[in-house]
RNA sequence: GGAGAGUUGGCAGAGUGGUCGAAUGCGGCGGUCUUGAAAACCGUUGUCCUUAACCGGACCGGGGGUUCGAAUCCCUCACUCUCCGCCA
C-alpha cells in the first residue's frame, strides 16, 4: 500500500510513474487526495470536540470531589450533546476512512526509475543471457513424455488423488525433488539466510499483510471453517513473521529462507501451456525474504539476482535474467527481475525465479519498522525471490540432460541424490 | 470437543468508574562518581493521528454498548493458559 503523505507531496509524480506501468484509473489519485483533505478535516473537528467533552467530564469530576453537585448537575445537562455530535463524527470518519483505504489498495506499487515502458510480456528488457541453449536431437522428449519414460512422475495418479496439477514424484523423481530441496537450502544458509519452518496455512491477517488479500483472494485455496488460506509461497509466512514489529536498525539485513510447498488454483489456466510441469496447482520451493534498510535495498536486490543465478549456474542450466516492464510488473512490486530458464524439448524460456523489491508497499501494510538516526519510525524494505521453484527446473533438467543412456543429474546435485542418471 | 482462568508499556507486574498514558521492579538511554569498569545515586525512556511548532486527540487483546466521564461495568469475537476428553 502506497502512503498517503507520499502521494499527496508527490501527486504528479506519482501519476506519472503510475501511468508507466500502465495504469488506468489514474483518477484514483486525485480521489485518494481528497477523501484525505477530508480524514484530516474531520480529525481537527472531532478531536476539538474531544477536548470540549473531556474538560466538561473532568470539571464535573472535579465539582464532584468538592461536594458541588448541584454545579455538577449543571455541566451534565450541558453535556448531553456531545455524544451525539461525537458518534456523528466518528460515524462520517469511519465512512471516509473505510472509501480511502478502499481506494488505496486499488493503487499498484510506483516502478522504479529503471523499469522500462511497456504493455506486456513482449516488453520486458533482457539484461543477460547465460550458457548455450543445447540443440535435442529430433526424437528428443518433451519432460511429460520423459517423466512417464522412466516412471520418475505420475500425472495420472495425481488426478486420480487430487485433480490435475498435483503429479505424483515417484522413485528417482521424488529422490531428485528432495535432493534439489536440501541443496537449495544449504546454499541459501551459505549466503546468510537463515532457514525457517513457516506454517503453511495463514490467517486473513497476513494475506492481506503481503498484499495476496483483497485482490488476490481467487488465486488463493481457502479452508473456510476455520477461515485460513493454503499459502501461494512462503513469501507470506516469511514476511509476516514481521508483522506489527519494530526492528532495531542494527538487526539489518533480516534474511530468511524457507522451503515449503505452494498452492495455488490457476482457475481459468488449461491448455497446452500448462500440460506436464509447466503449471500447477501444489509444487515445491525454496523461497528467500529480506528485511532491509531502505538506504540498501536496490543493492540488496542485485545480490538476490546474482544468489538465485548462481543456482542457476551451479546447475548448469541456460538461463536469462529479464527486466519486467511496467505492464508486466506484479501489483506490489517498484522492481523485478525474472530469471527463466531454457526448456529445450518445448523450445521456450519457463520462469523459475522472481526477484522483487518492494520498497515499503508491503510494509506499510505489514508496519515492520525501524527507528532511524533521526529517532523517528521509518517503514522498512522487503524484498523476496524463489530460489529456487522446483518443478520448471525439473523439468529443465530431464529435457535438457536427456540422452540415450538416460538423465545425467547435474554434478552439484549427485551428493545429494545418490545417484548419477535416471535410466 | 467440555469446564475454568486470563490478555495492561521492551519484559515482569499493580490498578476503589473521575488529573491513569497508567504505580512499582527489571531492562534501555544519558549523567555524576571512577585510571577504567562494576556498584551506587540522579535524570530519562511507548505508538499513532492532527500541526510548521505549541496545543489537542486516540490507544490498557479486537469490535460494540452503558455513563457527563471506562484500563475499571455490560455484550461479543479472537487469542493464551490450566484440567478433562480425543489424537500423529
Amino acid at each position: 500500500m502506497l502512503q498517503v503523505n507520499y502521494i499527496r507531496e508527490n501527486r504528479d509524480q506519482v501519476i506519472e510513474r503510475l501511468a508507466l506501468r500502465n495504469f488506468k484509473a489514474l483518477e484514483l489519485v486525485d480521489e485518494v487526495i481528497a477523501l484525505d483533505e477530508r480524514r484530516r478535516e474531520i480529525q481537527t473537528e472531532s478531536d476539538a470536540l474531544a477536548a470540549e467533552a473531556n474538560a466538561a467530564a473532568r470539571q464535573i469530576g472535579e465539582l464532584m470531589r468538592q461536594g458541588k453537585r448541584d454545579e455538577a448537575e449543571a455541566i451534565k445537562a450541558r453535556s448531553g450533546g456531545y455524544k451525539e455530535q461525537q458518534k456523528k463524527l466518528a460515524d462520517e470518519q469511519a465512512l471516509v476512512e473505510a472509501d480511502l483505504y478502499e481506494k488505496l489498495v486499488l493503487l499498484p506499487n510506483l516502478p522504479h526509475h529503471t523499469v522500462p515502458r511497456g504493455a506486456g510480456a513482449e516488453d520486458n528488457e533482457v539484461v543477460l543471457e547465460h550458457g548455450h541453449r543445447p540443440e535435442l536431437p529430433d526424437n528428443a522428449l518433451p519432460h511429460w513424455e520423459l517423466a512417464t519414460k522412466y516412471d520418475i512422475i505420475d500425472f495420472e495418479l495425481g488426478t486420480k488423488v487430487s485433480g490435475s496439477g498435483f503429479p505424483v514424484y515417484k522413485g528417482k523423481g521424488a529422490r531428485l525433488q528432495r535432493a534439489m530441496i536440501n541443496f537449495f537450502l544449504d546454499q541459501a544458509e551459505k549466503a546468510g539466510y537463515r532457514e525457517v519452518q513457516p506454517p503453511i496455512l495463514i490467517n486473513e491477517a497476513s494475506g492481506f499483510g503481503t498484499g495476496q488479500l483483497p485482490d488476490k483472494e481467487g488465486q488463493m485455496y481457502h479452508v473456510g471453517i476455520d477461515n485460513l488460506y493454503l499459502i501461494p509461497t512462503a513469501e507470506v509466512p516469511l514476511t509476516n513473521l514481521y508483522r506489527d514489529t519494530i526492528v532495531k536498525e542494527t538487526d539489518f539485513p533480516i534474511k530468511l529462507t524457507a522451503y515449503t510447498p505452494c498452492f495455488r488454483r490457476e482457475a481459468g489456466s488449461y491448455g497446452a501451456h500448462v500440460r506436464g510441469l509447466n503449471r500447477l496447482h501444489q509444487f515445491d520451493k525454496v523461497e528467500v525474504v529480506q528485511l532491509v534498510h531502505p538506504d540498501t535495498s536496490y543493492e540488496v536486490l542485485e545480490t538476490m539476482s546474482t544468489y538465485v543465478q548462481s543456482l542457476l549456474q551451479a546447475l548448469n542450466l541456460p538461463y536469462r535474467v529479464l527486466r519486467l516492464c511496467g505492464g508486466d510488473m506484479g501489483f506490489t512490486s517498484a522492481l523485478t527481475y525474472d530469471m527463466e530458464v531454457w526448456s529445450a524439448a518445448q523450445k521456450r524460456w519457463l520462469e523459475v525465479s522472481s526477484v522483487s523489491n518492494f520498497e515499503t508497499y508491503q510494509s506499510n501494510r505489514l508496519k515492520v519498522r525501524f527507528k532511524g538516526e533521526n529517532g523517528k519510525m521509518q517503514l522498512a524494505h522487503t524484498l523476496n525471490g524463489s530460489a529456487l521453484a522446483l518443478p520448471r527446473i525439473l523439468a529443465c533438467i530431464l529435457e535438457d540432460n536427456q540422452t540415450d543412456r538416460g538423465i545425467k543429474i547435474p554434478e552439484v546435485l549427485v551428493p545429494y541424490t545418490g545417484f548419477e542418471w535416471i535410466d
